[in-house]
This record gives C-alpha cells, sequence and structure tokens, in this order.
DNA sequence: CTTGAGTCCGTACCTAAGTACGTTGTTATA
DNA sequence: TATAACAACGTACTTAGGTACGGACTCAAG
C-alpha cells in the first residue's frame, strides 16, 4: 500500500506493461485519464495502480466506449453507499445503450447476410446482378435466389 | 435511359433528394464516390442514377461500411461469376466482422450486469468497493455478493 | 567521460467523414 | 432591374484517438 514500497516504473515500462505507446500515455495524462504523475528528476513515475488504470482504460474501450465513458467510470470509481445512485443509473444507462447496440447490430448482420445471400454468393453465378438494383430491390434482385430461402 | 430526356437536378436537389448535405455531395466527389458530373454554365447537373448512388453509399455507409468499403462495392458492381469471389470475401469479412463485435458486446453486457448485481445496487451498500478493484478480481470484489449468486 | 537510449516539451500531423467559411458568379422571382 | 437564393471554389475546421518530430535533458553502461 505504501508508495515508497513500491516500485516506481518510467513511462517507457509503463507503456511496454500496458502495451500502448509512450505518446499514449503522455496523451491521457493530457485528457486527464492519467492523474499527472510523481516525478523525479523530471521523469515521470507510475505506479501499479498506473497500469491498472490503463488496462482498464484499454479493456473498455475495447468493448466499444469511448475514452469520455472511460473517465465517467474512473470517475465513479468508489462504490460507497454514496456514489451507489450514481453508478446505479450509470449502469442501467451503459447496459442499455449495449443492448441497443446489439440489436443494431443484429439487424445489420441480418441485412449483410441476405445481401451475401442475394448478391455476393453462387446462387447470383448464373446472372449478372448489379449491386444498386439490388440494393433498390432491397437486396432481392437475384431471380436464382427468390424462392429457396433456406 | 437517355440522358437528354431525364430530368437533371442542381447539386442542392440532388442533397435534399437524397438526405445529405451540398457540401458532403462535392466531398464524395472528390473522393471519386461519385464520377465528375455534367456542367451546364458552371452548375453541376446529376441524373437520378446518380441519386441512387448516394442512396447505395449511404445504405451500406449504415451498415458498418466504410466510403472506402463503398467505392469498393461500387466498383465491383457487377456480380457476375467474375466478381463474385471478391464480392463474396467483402461480405464475409463485414459478417465475420459484426459478429465479433455482437459477441463482445455480448460478452461485455454479461459482465456489465454482473458488475451492476454485485457493486452497483444494494447488495454492495455496506462495503467500500473500487471499479478498478472489480475489474481486476473479474467482477466479483463484493463479498456481500459472493455465494448468493441468483 | 563519452555515447546511446530514454525522457522531456510543444507542436504538427494523421484518418474518417464530413461541416463551415468567405468570396465570387449565376439564376429565378418580385 | 434589383435582390434573394443558390452554386462554385479552395481552404480551414471538427471529433476521436492517437502518432510523429525536433531539439534539449538525463541516466546508465562501457
Amino acid at each position: 500500500m505504501e508508495q515508497s514500497l513500491q516500485e516506481l516504473m518510467t513511462i517507457g515500462v509503463l507503456a511496454k506493461e500496458a502495451g500502448v505507446g509512450v505518446e499514449t500515455i503522455r496523451f491521457y495524462q493530457r485528457k486527464g485519464l492519467l492523474k499527472t504523475p510523481q516525478r523525479t528528476s523530471g521523469f515521470r513515475k507510475y505506479t501499479q495502480a498506473d497500469l491498472g488504470r490503463i488496462k482498464f482504460i484499454k479493456r473498455v474501450q475495447g468493448l466499444g466506449f469511448t475514452l469520455n465513458d472511460a473517465q465517467s467510470l474512473l470517475d465513479i470509481n468508489a462504490c460507497s453507499p454514496k456514489t451507489q445512485p450514481l453508478l446505479e443509473q450509470v449502469c442501467i444507462e451503459k447496459i442499455d445503450e449495449i443492448e441497443k447496440k446489439i440489436a443494431d447490430l443484429n439487424r445489420i448482420l441480418g441485412e449483410l447476410r441476405q445481401f451475401h445471400q442475394s448478391c455476393g454468393c453462387e446462387s447470383s453465378n448464373n446472372t449478372e446482378c448489379r449491386l444498386l438494383e439490388c440494393f433498390e430491390n432491397d437486396w432481392e434482385c437475384c431471380d436464382s435466389f427468390n424462392g429457396r430461402k433456406k
């Protein structure tokens, strides 16, 4: 727990550990995603906590959240009786948001599959079918495919 | 089919019909997504075909494709035995990409729900629990929750 | 003690997909 | 005929999330 007992990392080591670039860390600091670190003779020194923070950021980012979202999550951070209602709300909002995103992607996926079936696969290899016409006909352009949906 | 028989649109009309901004059309032209149009006394004049092209672009864009993807699709355009494998590949890649995205989102949704259950709701109102610790412990940070999963 | 690797800083640049701006030219309408 | 509305052009700006550059320091190894 004592900071003096922890080994401190330079920015380069932290970058390597976190799998990001040095510039990215400076960028995160400018953005306020990382609090300004301790320095020894001008050099930034980081703790394991900073590493965890970056990993957390990259994790939620990989899940489709923006850096601003990550910031909000980090801002809440403590879930005590005091902050719990706020955290509750953010959670619910995020869950909602993700559910919407999934629904959206599923819709797109369906359309894409139909496009693929009707225009992009063997089923159309005996007709010339123009993409723009396919699109205008709601991806139902290829007679060879009509009537034999699986 | 004869161009002279079609009514030609100004850029403003085309923009309105297509539901995009005038600048967007000029931008698409610069990008090569729209071929350079005919002009009368300096003004761009567009056909129904151009309208279809823009609608197509907006549609595939809505399917998660980039403008570059749209360009490729328009370049392929004809889906004949010759071009079919390429189109097939583009489709499959996109479908794959979206499926991955959905799977990812489903995973985070699960995590987020678990986090919400274990950290964000009343079940945790007697402990202080930190998001980063939750994350590092795979969202199983709150003793009050452990052992009573529903 | 020198050399090279690492770090500092500010600033500029990058992609994607546009949006906005300022000036000049054209056209349709009152 | 005057004037508003629209078009053309090049350039700059926007957001997100970084990446790169250049000159100045500093630190560790030989």
